[in-house]
DNA sequence: CGCGTAACGTTATACGTAAAACCTCGGCCG
DNA sequence: CGGCCGAGGTTTTACGTATAACGTTACGCG
């Protein structure tokens, strides 16, 4: 009334509020940062906060971010989004960090489509921290240099450039499945293992190939997406050598991938043969038969990420996790034919 | 050398590559603005990025952010990435953005999980406008009273609260899957629809009422989950009422679930069900048989979503859009058994 | 009575950047 | 020769916030 408001685009700030409050600028970041007790008096506390609900204040993060010098931003770094893990895994992340009071913002398009050249130009918000996957490998470069805070999904936990490594135990999933398929009486296992580079691969291969001694075992590499995974399953399937018996595959998208190839080439699953899969996604349960995969607790995995980040932040010491994994049994598996 | 670069945890500012550089602040700032033509000479300018680069200078984006009133950042509300359909829009959406120099953050968990009570609160980016997608409408409210700029997609294009509007096609279509499916045949029809209350869904029932009209058509609900597909399809099948020869559902998941009661039921698909869905996710193709749907442009969605955002905040024209879809025939759908 | 001190605020400052306004010095033209 | 102009910078200011440092009462207490 006797103030006239600022109208039009301009938004409240804070001293439109100590105006109309009729108190300092610093009392109403006081009060409304929850910072009064015993500094500021209820009433005025009480005055100030109708001042800005009136005017629908809103503080101005770019302002508060450039005066705490932090900004509450952590950034995920992710191959893409569109892989029903990494989406679990963002979930994961963003709703710790909500509680925490803090944002998630995920690496520009690191898939390879668009520019992203500068991954800080194109994120503009400045980042407090970074958790990336290790297949993220080529985005990670941009962070090299940097001095921010960086938690590390299934990468070496050696490797000294992170802040803090949080992984999957793929090699006892691995060792499960063998275990499993060798219970059933195979013998022959093929091993359709992923293109993309990255440790957690490397560990699955090599905990395989332990697991296996004796037993006969193929590596076929095929990035993970349905079409090569077809592709590459059909030229390892469709043989006139012993075929294997089993499939074990790195990802539940090349298992679907082998599973179409099996139909194809007129082989039964499990019948004439088995196959597996990891990670447990909506695809796995949508295939009949449905997949026996191995579970990878994949939102943990964002949410364990985002904890160790804001552990690191807070100063505190994030030493190296291990998450369990999970052997889901479905009817993709069965005993092994007797050639 | 003689001037002792600032080391440790303080990164470098303009300030700091002004001193190297031996020339004022404002002269960075010009050259690294790309503002320099006719104002500051090449030599100068060199000297500059020599200094910016050794120093490994990055602008502080808060500070931008807080100078320019604005951030070059949108947030894009939807439901859930876990659902492919919004993991494109998300991608589309981003790779337009980063092409402008912009950054995409998410709502913070509008699926209910997490807390998420203030949108900004958690994501600490300050915003230039948001680009929402109707099924998430409680998510909504918090960005009404909010002047930003804000681009709907499926939302009903008469609602003035939106500064752009972008659709699909979804009537459309409805049109055509009818029309397939009356070709092949068949005359009764189960609709089996989203729970979840948006525009979009709203407009597929009334195009699909519309083009059956004569045939026999019931409706049922479920939210857009496999395990509440299951249940709903299999109430809905499971009768000894002449059953439905075709099932016509408003998302791939629904149909996949429906796939399922189908095989428990002992129904072949498509010899004695045909069914139908819409998205065209991965999924559509994993299964067997392949699933008949109404590709919807996911990602063109989120890229020309961004694209209007861009123009409404350029002061340019951002007229309503509706995207046109495709029907991709497969193997669910076939010619309605002869009862 | 005098002084510490608690209660309640205010004033002043800094964060790092972009850009408007200003300065200086030759050269050129009328 | 005086004034104007443009090239090539510099000085200064503002963005909105959080907080350290600083006042000003009033009161309790030795």
């Amino acid at each position: 009334m006797q103030t006239p408001e600022p109208l039009g685009g301009t938004r409240p700030t804070s001293r439109d509020v100590a105006r109309t409050a009729g108190v300092s600028q610093a009392t109403v970041s006081l009060v409304l940062g929850e910072k009064w007790r015993g500094r500021v008096s209820e009433r005025t506390a009480e005055t100030v906060r109708a001042a800005a609900r009136d005017l629908g204040y809103r503080p101005n993060l770019a302002a508060r971010n450039l005066r705490l010098g932090r900004t509450r931003t952590a950034m995920l770094v992710v191959p893409a989004l569109t892989n029903e893990f990494f989406a679990h895994v963002y979930t994961g992340a963003a709703v710790a960090a909500a509680r925490h009071g803090f944002g998630v913002v995920l690496y520009p398009s690191p898939d390879g489509v668009g520019p992203a050249r500068d991954p800080f130009a194109s994120a503009q918000a400045a980042l407090d921290g970074v958790i990336a996957s290790s297949m993220a490998a080529d985005a990670l470069k941009a962070f090299r240099g940097t001095d921010l805070p960086l938690v590390m999904l299934d990468s070496d936990p050696s490797d000294p450039g992170a802040s803090a490594h949080l992984n999957i135990d793929v090699a006892d999933g691995m060792r499960r499945v063998t275990e499993h398929l060798l219970g059933l009486g195979h013998r022959r296992f093929l091993h359709l293992a992923s293109a993309v580079p990255s440790w957690t691969f490397d560990v699955r291969a090599a905990a395989l190939a332990d697991a296996l001694r004796g037993a006969e075992l193929r590596t076929v590499r095929s990035p993970l997406n349905v079409a090569d995974a077809w592709t590459a399953a059909h030229a390892a399937l469709d043989t006139r050598e012993p075929r294997p018996t089993a499939v074990i595959c790195d990802d539940d998208i090349l298992a679907v991938g082998v599973l179409k190839v099996a139909r194809r080439l007129g082989l039964r699953v499990p019948e004439d043969l088995s196959i597996t899969g990891f990670d447990d996604l909506a695809l796995a349960t949508a295939v009949e038969p449905e997949l026996t995969t191995v579970r990878l607790p994949a939102e943990e995995f964002g949410r364990r990420g985002m904890e160790a980040l804001l552990a690191v932040l807070a100063g505190e010491p994030a030493p190296p996790v291990t998450l369990p994994v999970e052997l889901v049994r479905r009817g993709s598996t069965g005993p092994a034919p007797a050639v």
